[in-house]
DNA sequence: ATAATATCAGAACAAGTGTTCCGTGTCAAT
DNA sequence: ATTGACACGGAACACTTGTTCTGATATTAT
């Protein structure tokens, strides 16, 4: 019933049932999945449809050819994302090293259709107000990616090599000048060198938790 | 491959597989489409089957089970709705009778998807330029559907008994009172007791054919 | 190490399912 | 009346497909 990481199989049976899906607009057969997932086996395949439709990823109509349904409000699967660290305005974005496998202490889970399909995404906690001008406060949740490079009109992590700060904006690069949009629409961009500064990432997702016990302070500015 | 009328029981049948489908997310078999039909031969589902295909309605996948792909293009069937006649400002809408097999001249053929499920409707071409401020001009046609009742916000044929002319304007009962208002939104509603109209029917569509062949006129108003 | 559990493969079975063949009845045209 | 096209029903067939059984292998906990 509860929601829990899926085997790479399952993952990957759930994957082709989307597609096929959406691509014969009727559900695949046991066996069809069985060869698209190179299980040879079609209990193997049954077995692990059981699974998905006890994690509550699929529905399953007993003896009905094809009988499978997407359950559509649970059919986008659940990312855990690693909680890699804080983010704060005095310091560049750390992320973990790469290709090094790493226990993180803490996830936050997020569903699929909410982050995408990207690999290699962050959570990190926003330490401080001074993401205030992207609309960020103390104590949120930014889903990042790590990358070098942002398309135009991405919100992205950015150090500043001048200032040594770490911050969120809207990144235009337009005449050889970067323009830096905050996010909140009555503060002014600033200009800056491409050379001046570090693109560190891409902010996927920032989320803020609500929490009833504590009463969202009022911000003395 | 054209589209032509389809027989009752291919009408049937078509029906009983899209409900299937929204219903299931996956299409019925040859038998579930002849036990909700009342065909007792799958050889007869089948046959028709392939007279939807060929129509154009559906794609069938040999050898397939429940291999029936609704065509969204073509899926929405034809709907042939007579022309009945014209509608003047000058007199009340002129229904043919109820019950009463008739032979139209001409048909307004529309796909469902357009004119909804509705049975009964009509198409009417409006004479006249007084239908203005319900923004349909000389020409247009009117889909209507005849009923003595409508709803607040349907857009309705009303019959003026005290000045005898017929008129399309949004309905709405307000405090015992009604409120005709016109489709232009640079004029001004009407407010009529309900014992001085006769409500005709509700307009479902309204097109207008703009021919090459002629130059749209420019209103003189 | 040992047991318990989870995952898997192969095979066989029973039910589901599309296909095909044959015959009947209807209807319109000749 | 005869023909032909069309629609239909029944039945049988062959293939598809979900299910179940047995046993092997891997993983985890004690």
């Amino acid at each position: 019933m509860a929601k829990s990481k899926l085997s790479a199989r399952q993952e990957n049976m759930l994957d082709f049932i989307t597609n096929f899906i959406s691509q014969h607009s009727y559900p695949p057969t046991i066996r069809e999945i069985g060869k698209a997932c190179q299980i040879t086996s079609t209990s193997v395949v049954n077995y692990n449809l059981n699974k998905l439709e006890n994690e509550g990823y699929i529905n399953r109509m007993m003896r009905v050819s094809r009988g499978i349904q997407l359950d559509k409000n649970k059919a986008s699967r659940l990312v855990q994302i690693p909680l890699v660290g804080r983010i704060f305005a005095s310091e560049p974005v750390h992320f973990p090293e790469a290709a090094v496998s790493y226990a993180p202490d803490e996830t936050i889970n997020l569903t699929q259709d909410l982050v995408g399909d990207e690999k290699e995404i962050f959570a990190l906690e926003v330490r401080g107000d001074s993401m205030i001008d992207a609309m960020i406060n103390d104590g949120d949740y930014v889903i990042m990616k790590q990358q070098v490079q942002v398309n135009n009109g991405d919100l992205a992590a950015i150090w500043l090599i001048n200032s040594e700060e770490t911050t969120l904006k809207y990144f235009y690069l337009e005449n050889d000048m970067v323009r830096l949009q905050p996010a909140n629409p009555t503060m002014d961009a600033i200009y800056l060198d491409p050379s001046t500064i570090r693109i560190q990432g891409k902010v996927i997702l920032v989320f803020r938790q609500i929490s009833s016990q504590k009463t969202t302070p009022i911000k003395s500015n």
